[in-house]
DNA sequence: ATTACTGCAAAAGATTTGCACTAGG
DNA sequence: CCTAGTGCAAATCTTTTGCAGTAAT
């Protein structure tokens, strides 16, 4: 299924309002692989979309995630709060010192959100599994 | 090994000084379930310790992670971000509603872990294995 | 005796709130 | 037409920073 179908379900689903605002930042989010903050997104839909609010982007952000569409992955570094829009079982991993988050593939996630579904009595919305630690750049670079 | 010697002896290997108030927080940190904030900590030792300092509180626990005794959870609702002193291997569970942080034990923890620090190239230094939802309680309540 | 650590006050920044206006259904 | 959603300005609150005094080794 494509990403504005899918969007546009979910929403109507939820007894709620499709907008070009709330299509353009999960358009982005479901596009990047950078993990962004609410202040990237926002600074990266300037230029498409000159009169989208910071305050929107936070409201839309808050609204995917209730929707589960959207993991939040906390703060990584000064940069406030990243947002992951692939919520296939996947873990993410933050460098501590260039605050920069990538994917990996994991064969155990899978297992691991099945165990908790299933084992917790919480219904599950979304999860940060993110590891932290020194990339592979900043341990040449000396950080260590 | 006690909590005591197990702070002072991370805290010597990196040439770094043993204080009461750092005492005083990874203390209290492994004795509660609570998965605190930094705030939290602050009120909690409060009555005890009433010359420590918030500042204090952000300073040690950064130490803490750096050394990784602890691990940080990220923001879970308003109160910003938690911090968790059990580094073994488990999830933890946040509710979207009543903020309360519990632990999960997991069998596939133990392996995520192994496969993170074999294949990712990270240094890895901590985690944060946090699924969000609604608790069994809250659900009762109707906050579904 | 050194210098890392603490604690205060102020600053910085991310996120939230209140409210009038706009637009989706 | 109705009301959810947007965008602005201001407020809030967590976290950071600079610095002088204190204490660990």
């Amino acid at each position: 299924m494509n990403i504005k179908q899918e969007l546009t379900t979910v929403i109507k689903k939820a007894g709620l309002r499709m907008t070009p605002q709330r299509m353009a930042i999960y358009q982005l989010l479901a596009d990047s692989h950078t993990h962004p903050s609410a202040q990237m997104i926002y600074q990266s839909l300037q230029a498409e979309f000159p009169s989208l609010s910071l305050t929107t982007v936070y409201n839309t952000l808050e609204t995917l995630v209730e929707l589960g569409l959207v993991n939040e992955l906390g703060a990584v570094g000064p940069d406030g709060v990243r947002y992951d829009a692939d919520t296939q079982p996947h873990v993410n991993l933050a460098c501590l010192n260039c605050h920069k988050v990538i994917d990996l593939p994991s064969i155990y996630v899978s297992e691991l959100n099945q165990e908790v579904a299933q084992n917790s009595g919480y219904q599950v919305r979304g999860s940060r599994v993110l590891y932290y630690g020194i990339c592979p750049d900043c341990q040449e670079k000396g950080y260590v």
